[in-house]
DNA sequence: TTATTTGTTTCATTATTTGAAATCGTGTTT
DNA sequence: AAACACGATTTCAAATAATGAAACAAATAA
C-alpha cells in the first residue's frame, strides 16, 4: 500500500453520515499511526480537499471538492439532463425520485426531486444506499458483475427494519427477477411505508454506472402503479444511458412503447 | 514536498479548460518524471478521484469528487441558498448572474443563472476567473488579506481584451474604491461589451469565501443601473454571509436599501 | 490544582520513492 | 510486411522520504 493510497483512504472516511472528524478517530478508523495521520491530513489540507476548523480542530472537506465536481460536471455533464429526467418523472408521478451514483464501490445518492404533494421521504444527496435493503441497490446488482455481488451480498448483511431482506440465498433470486424486468420494487427495506421502484443506466461497458428510483408511501401504491413506474423508471432509464454515452446490455427489457410486452430471451443467468 | 504534495498538485492541473489530460503532459506540466507521474495518477485513480478513459488512455476526474462535493455540501450546504439567491437576482435584474468561489487561491465559478430574456454570457460553471481582469476577481482582492493581494497583482498580467487594466498601481487604487462601496464594476475586463457588476461574501474570519456577480451586455446598462445593481449585490452578499456562517468586515458599506425594486431597465430596455 | 485527552513535533530506523532506461502496446509510415 | 514513432508502463539500484514510539503542547475534565 502506497503512501498515496494511504492518505487517500482518509478522505473515504467522510461520508454524509459523518461528514466531519477528529483526527484520533481517523487514526483508530484507519488502523494507521496518529503521527501519520496528522501528516496526511496535513497534506489533504494543503490541496484543499479538507479543511480544519479552526476552533474544533476537526476536519470537514475543503472547497477543491466543489472545484473537482464541477470540472468533472463540465466534461461529463451529469446534472443538466439528470434533472430534466428527475423533474420529469415527478410530472408523470406525483412521487419523490432520485438518481444514485456509483463510486469506489458506494452507491450514494447525487440528486433528490422531493413529490409536491407529499412529504414522506427523507433522502438527502450525498447519502450511501446500502445495496441489499434498497430498490436502488438491489437492482444495481442486478445488472453488476457476479463478482462484485459476491462481494456485496455477504452473510450477517444488516437488518435495518422488520423487513429487511438479509438472506443471500433470496436476494440472489430476487435479483434475476428484477434483471429481467429491467426495474426493482422493493418495499420497506430501510424504511417501513415506503414502496421504492429503480431501475439502472449503464456506462460504456454496458455495467450500470447509477440508478434512478421513485418512493412512495406504500398505503396509496398498487401493482399496477408500481409495474408503470416500472415501465416509466425503465424508458428514464434508457435515456439516461444515452446521455450517460452508454450501451445497454443486451438483455436489458426495451419496453419502449407504452403496453407493448415483448417476449424476453433469457440471455443471461 | 512531500509524496501527497506531489499526487494532489496533479489534481489542480485538471481545470474546466483542461479537464482531461495525457500522462506526458501532465509530467511535463507538472515537471515531475513520467514513471512518478504515473505512480501518482495510479493511486488517484485507485481512489477514485480520478479514471482512465479504457480507449485513449487520457486521464479525467473521477465519481469520487461528486461524492465528496455532496457530502461538504451535505455539512456545508451552499447550493440550495445561493440558487435561491441567483433566482432572486435574475428575478429583479432580467440579467444574467453567477456565484464563485474560491479555492487554493483560485476563484472558480460555482454556479450560473442565466437570464432569460437574452443569449448573453457564455459563462459555465468550474471556470477559473482571473483576479485582474473581472469583477468579481477584483472585488474579491478588495476585501482580500495583503499579502495575498500581492501575490496576485504582479506584473505581467495577461489582457484579454484592448480593455484590460493590467498596471498594477491602477488596480490597487480601483480596489480601495471598490471596498468603499461594496461592490466593483468592470467593463470589457474579458469580454468586451460586457459590464459586470460583483460583490464578495465572507467568512468566519471576514475573508472573502466568494463572490457573486451579475453580467449584462454594455449597450443596455446606465450609470444608475450600475449602481442599483451594486446595492441589490450588497444586500445579496451580506444574506449569503450569513447563510455561510460568516462576519462581514467592519468597513462593509450596509446600505440598507430593502425593497428597492430594480424596474427601470425593463422600461429602457 | 492535577489528571486526562487530543493534537503536534521529534528523530533514528526502515521502507518507500525515485528516475533513467528498458519494455510494451498501438497506430503510422515506408 | 517491416520499420518507425509515440506514449504508457515496468524495472531496479540508489536516494530519500515515510515511519511510529515517545516527547511535547494545549486544551479540557476532574
Amino acid at each position: 500500500m502506497t503512501t498515496i493510497d494511504k492518505a487517500l483512504a482518509l478522505l473515504a472516511c467522510f461520508t454524509a453520515d459523518q461528514p466531519s472528524q477528529k483526527l484520533t478517530d481517523l487514526a483508530r478508523q484507519s488502523g494507521m499511526n496518529k503521527a501519520g495521520v496528522f501528516r496526511y491530513l496535513s497534506g489533504l489540507v494543503r490541496a484543499g480537499l479538507l479543511e480544519q476548523d479552526a476552533e474544533t480542530r476537526r476536519y470537514r472537506l475543503g472547497p477543491e471538492v466543489i472545484r473537482l465536481a464541477q470540472v468533472r460536471d463540465s466534461s461529463i455533464p451529469i446534472r443538466s439532463w439528470m434533472r430534466r429526467l428527475l423533474l420529469q418523472i415527478t410530472e408523470q408521478t406525483g412521487e419523490t425520485c432520485h438518481a444514485a451514483l456509483i463510486s469506489q464501490e458506494r452507491l450514494f445518492t447525487y440528486m433528490v426531486n422531493d413529490s409536491p404533494k407529499s412529504l414522506q421521504v427523507r433522502i438527502s444527496p450525498g447519502m450511501q444506499l446500502p445495496f441489499h435493503a434498497t430498490a436502488s441497490g438491489q437492482v444495481f446488482l442486478a445488472f453488476a458483475a457476479d463478482d462484485f455481488v459476491a462481494g456485496q451480498l455477504t452473510d450477517n448483511l444488516p437488518a435495518f427494519t422488520d423487513g429487511t431482506v438479509t438472506d443471500p440465498a433470496i436476494l440472489r433470486s430476487r435479483l434475476q427477477h428484477f434483471r429481467k424486468q429491467g426495474f426493482s420494487v422493493s418495499e420497506g427495506g430501510v424504511d417501513a411505508e415506503v414502496i421504492s421502484v429503480a431501475t439502472p443506466f449503464f456506462d460504456a461497458s454496458a455495467l450500470p454506472a447509477g440508478t434512478i428510483a421513485i418512493q412512495a408511501p406504500a398505503a396509496r401504491m398498487t401493482d399496477s402503479m408500481t409495474r408503470s413506474f416500472g415501465t416509466l423508471l425503465c424508458d428514464i432509464g434508457v435515456q439516461a444511458t444515452h446521455h450517460y454515452g452508454g450501451i445497454l446490455p443486451a438483455d436489458f427489457p426495451d419496453n419502449h412503447s407504452a403496453g407493448v410486452v415483448l417476449q424476453h430471451h433469457q440471455t443471461r443467468a
